[in-house]
RNA sequence: GCGGGGAUAGCCAAGUCAGGUCAAAGGCGCAAGGUUCAGGACCUUGUGGCGUAGGCCUUCGUGGGUUCAAAUCCCACUCCCCGCACCA
């Protein structure tokens, strides 16, 4: 079969029929769907093409089942990492220039992203060509950039709306800051895509002289246990004015902290070894400490000074024990003077861990790796562990964790030390070349996320909402809880500007929490070509809010009428969908906007989360160049085969495993069911007058998987929909098939397809699309009616005898198996009407509830039965664990059913030609013997085979 | 650290919420047979161990417990993955 042929065909149909363009129809139930709308600054590859073709599905499915679906599509955009690599391209960097290329991406095309929109355009065009490659049915007429000057007007407006309600602030902010761009730096602006962590350092102002000393460290907690503080005596110091009071810190120190501090100025140059062997003092206990040289100190980390706790600290023990073999000048006097002072204790540590833990490394002097590692493991079981001793005063007893907020927070506020950012995971180097380092940008703009009111109702929105998989809801509820305040808008990238301050373009967090409702108008924007400058926050006040339109604000009011009309037909939004990494985020700001924003009534209702795509089990990265690109993938594999492909493989949440193979291999058997299903085409309608017992037995599964794939499509399990129909439904058939003796039942078979081709159209549409026209049919199978269960095709007892007819195949075969006799007769004993009478009987009183042990007393109540005796309680001994350990429903199927004429199920040629053997079937018979005989139970007959 | 998810046969992956038809779906791989000039594809069968009668034994990260019955419920432990923000 030609795949691309077929996904043209009718992908122009579709386009040209309009049925996926969906307009407001009030007799219709609507259902409206979005997805996170991709950022087009690469192509689009397999991993997008989950979420999509899951939405995609979504959507097709909604509409069969009759719902008026609304699936638009847009592009994200605002941001910086477009800025970035046109910035790369300008610098003709040579690693993105290949990375594009070997993404097909032509060179020609490559020169023009000089020009960031470029990219941006060219993306978006690859990215829209891919999805409608794919066949996913959106209504393109709502297509819109988030750089459009009406999408631009409609951010303003939800802007000056959390305004408004108090949500948006102002305040100082550390931010990874490339001194040489002016620029704050995400991931994507850093040399091997690191992202640079900040961390807070307490610096403690020791007294030096008329000066201060500020030693930076991450455990305030330790200054009860400083013996002295580590200059690194080859580094430049600088003595500066801080805040109006004198310091010493390195050179380095002083190039940072200038983007931390407005007050800071240079006084004088100061060596590093001239400060050694001076004193200082320690602000809290006034302990008079010596200054001591070590190599270990960076003098460009945090401000080039370190107290020294060598109880605690193995980096400081290590210098003093270095310290002591070489003393470099300093007097021995000084040297035997320094003794580790304990402050914590830990449970199963000695009193000075550090000690301990140097010999358990084995670590040579301070400049050993393993000192790194050591010191790790020592904060971190302190830190848990830890309890402060008396010798620290009012924290004595502490736990180490709670004292250290303690202690900062004391020392801080009795001006002893004060914080200070460092880049914690540095070096981390811009792609300019430059280093990175914090800048503490002090007029930055929050969205207030940490408002308690606000995550209240947010959360009681949460709750209200379908959350699918329903495992996640308990994650959503943590992520409401830590959410503080997000900066909200920055200083370069493309986007809409701060409408009260235009220096401040808005962040690509913050610009896309609410726009699924400005697809609902955006069909009408684009198609009367609405002036921007028009779309002034009342106008969005009356459509989305419905407040009256005071003044004439130049939109004919039949326009806005029919914006607010579209609007109130599509929300609320019924479901949101998007990958799992977007939880901490997007699709949390997206509950907490629509909440803050829109009237209850309007809030959204579901929020679908999936897994991403791994490449043969490994994640998708440009470094390890196993992404592939969407397009080139629809022209290996097909559009189908890939929608299949990745949605077939895995559960929901979990990561779904793409490869070359699984393609393939859907492939085939996407062409299979084709080549299969083609052969019925012409068959006749279905009689229903014209069954026999083994039609009506697959009628009657066809209902259950129709059943059964209708629920787990709600529940958009679609791996199992996926298996059912290409897998395990299949197995149904040809055993349906095999017993037909090769002979199905064409119209039957017609029957079955035409509603296979119908589950399955959501995920092949193309496939199905061009079957059902095989079938005859001149509309859409994308717009026909989801199957329903025929009620009166259901047949419990005929689905039981086919069971135990395979039950009776399945035990014949496994003895002939066992027993390696060529079979010539089979002989089948059924079980007596009296076996039939107690069983059930036995099955009624354990539904009731009976104690097992009491049940042969309880039979045995009955005269006639009783009359039997032994051969009673002997049978009721056998059948009596068996039903113990029947499911419940197994039991009530049985009760149900009642007694089965085992003898006619069984006697049928079909058996005979299976095991090409004679087959006789009955209670009894002369050859069998008669232990034999006695074993048949019901639904068990006795199997002799010779 | 805080939060979330996970551990099932050679591999991938269902089953766990609602314990029982679970030696455990399905796929891949492997093996045998069929078809084929051959390869591929396809079809059938097998794929924990033992067994000349439909059975028995062991198994679902480890160790306990509840129950007539545990992959599933409870407790403890070990290991793995992901997120923690200004970045889409």
């Amino acid at each position: 079969m030609n795949w691309k042929e077929i996904e043209e065909k009718w992908q122009k149909r579709w386009f040209e029929s309009k049925i996926f363009e969906s307009n407001p129809d009030p007799s219709r139930p609507k259902f409206f769907i979005t997805v996170a709308y991709p950022y087009p600054n690469m192509p689009q590859h397999i991993g997008h093409a989950r979420t999509y073709s899951l939405a995609d599905a979504y959507a097709r499915y909604k509409r069969m089942r009759g719902y008026n679906v609304l699936f638009p599509m847009g592009f994200h955009y605002t941001g910086t990492p477009i800025l970035a690599q046109s910035k790369r391209i300008q610098a003709n960097d040579k690693e993105l220039i290949e990375q594009f290329k070997s993404l097909g991406v032509d060179e020609e095309t490559i020169k023009t992203f000089v020009l960031p929109l470029n990219i941006a355009k060219y993306f978006h065009r690859d990215l829209k060509l891919g999805m409608q490659e794919m066949g996913y049915s959106i209504d393109w007429r709502r297509e819109f950039t988030t750089i459009d000057p009406p999408y631009n007007k409609f951010i303003e407006w939800q802007f000056y709306k959390l305004k408004e309600k108090g949500y948006i602030t102002r305040g100082s902010h550390p931010v990874g800051w490339c001194p040489s761009c002016k620029n704050p730096v995400g991931q994507h602006d850093t040399k091997g895509d690191l992202e640079p962590e900040i961390g807070e350092f307490t610096a403690i102002k020791f007294i030096f002289n008329d000066a201060y000393l500020p030693t930076a460290t991450l455990r305030p907690e330790t200054i009860f246990g400083v013996t002295n503080i580590w200059i690194n005596p080859k580094a430049e110091y600088l003595e500066v004015l801080l805040n109006n009071e004198k310091m010493i810190i390195s050179e380095k120190a002083f190039e940072k902290l200038k983007y931390q501090f407005t007050k800071l100025e240079f006084i004088k140059r100061i060596k590093g070894s001239d400060l050694i062997g001076k004193y200082a003092i320690n602000p809290v206990n006034g302990n008079k400490v010596p200054i001591l040289p070590a190599d270990f100190v960076d003098p460009d980390n945090a401000t080039g000074i370190v107290m020294s706790v060598p109880a605690h600290a193995p980096y400081d023990m290590l210098a003093i024990l270095d310290l002591k073999k070489d003393p470099k000048g300093i007097s021995s006097e000084i040297l035997s003077s320094i003794n580790p002072i304990p402050i914590i204790e830990t449970p199963n540590m000695s009193t000075i861990p550090t000690i301990e833990i140097i010999e358990k490394f084995g670590i040579k002097n301070q400049l050993d790796s393993k000192a790194e590692e050591a010191t790790k493991e020592l904060y971190m079981k302190e830190f848990h562990f830890g309890k402060m001793l008396s010798s620290t005063g009012k924290y004595s007893g502490m736990p180490v964790s709670k004292a250290r907020d303690e202690v900062k927070k004391d020392l801080i506020e009795s001006n002893k030390a004060f914080k200070l950012y460092e880049i914690i995971n540095g070096p981390i180097y811009c792609r300019c070349g430059s280093k990175i380092i914090v800048n503490i940008l002090s007029d930055q703009w929050f969205i207030n996320y940490g408002d308690p009111e606000w995550k209240k109702i947010t959360k009681e929105h949460l709750n209200n909402m379908n959350i699918i998989p329903n495992e996640l809801k308990k994650e959503f509820e943590n992520v409401i809880d830590w959410l503080k305040e997000k900066a909200c808008a920055r200083r370069a990238g493309l986007g809409t500007l701060l409408p009260w301050d235009k220096e401040w373009i808005i962040e690509s967090l913050s610009d896309s929490t609410i726009y699924m409702a400005y697809y609902t108008i955006a069909r009408i924007i684009n198609e009367e070509k609405i002036d921007p400058s028009l779309l002034i926050p009342q106008v969005f006040d009356y459509v989305f809010l419905g407040k009256e339109l005071t003044s004439c604000v130049g939109i004919k009011k039949e326009i806005l009428e029919a914006m607010r009309r579209e609007f109130l037909y599509y929300y609320p939004l019924d479901s949101r969908h998007s990958g799992r990494d977007l939880i901490p985020n997007h699709l949390t700001f997206f509950i907490f906007n629509h909440v803050a924003i829109f009237p209850k009534e309007l809030w959204p209702k579901q929020i679908v989360v999936n897994g991403s795509v791994l490449m043969e089990g490994k994640k998708m990265s440009k470094s390890l160049g196993n992404i592939i690109p969407l397009r080139k993938a629809i022209r290996d594999y097909g559009a189908d085969v890939i929608r299949v492909s990745v949605l077939s493989t895995s559960e929901l949440l979990q990561d779904a495993d793409f490869s070359p193979s699984l393609a393939e291999n859907i492939k085939s058997r996407l062409e299979e069911f084709y080549e299969f299903a083609l052969k019925y085409a012409n068959a006749p309608q279905l009689n229903k007058e014209a069954l026999d017992d083994i039609d009506k037995w697959i009628l009657s599964r066809t209902q259950r998987i129709i059943e059964q794939i209708t629920i787990s499509m709600e529940a958009l399990r679609v791996r199992e929909v996926i298996q059912n129909i290409l897998y395990i439904f299949p197995q149904e058939i040809n055993w349906y098939i095999k017993r037909k003796n090769n002979n199905p039942n064409e119209s039957v078979m017609k029957y079955i397809m035409e509603i296979l081709i119908k589950l399955l159209a959501p995920f092949a549409p193309h496939l199905c699309e061009e079957l059902w026209e095989k079938y005859g049919n001149n509309n859409f199978v994308s717009i026909e009616k989801w199957p329903e269960i025929d009620e009166s095709l259901i047949n419990i007892k005929l689905e039981a005898s086919e069971e135990y007819l395979r039950n009776v195949i399945n035990d014949t075969s496994e003895i002939i198996k066992i027993t390696e006799i060529k079979p010539s007769k089979i002989y089948y004993c059924v079980a007596p009407k009296w076996k039939w009478d107690i069983y059930l009987k036995v099955i009624q009183l354990i539904e009731e509830g009976i104690d097992p042990k009491l049940i042969i007393r309880e039979i045995m109540k009955d005269k006639e039965i009783r009359t039997k005796g032994e051969a009673i309680v002997k049978f009721i001994n056998s059948i009596l664990s068996l039903i113990i350990s029947m499911p419940k429903d197994y039991r009530r199927r049985i009760l149900n059913i009642g007694i089965i004429n085992e003898a006619e199920i069984l006697k049928t040629d079909f058996i005979s030609r299976y095991f090409n053997a004679q087959v006789y079937v009955g209670e009894a018979f002369e050859e069998v013997p008669k232990k034999k005989i006695e074993q048949a139970i019901p639904m068990r007959p006795a199997i002799y085979i010779v």
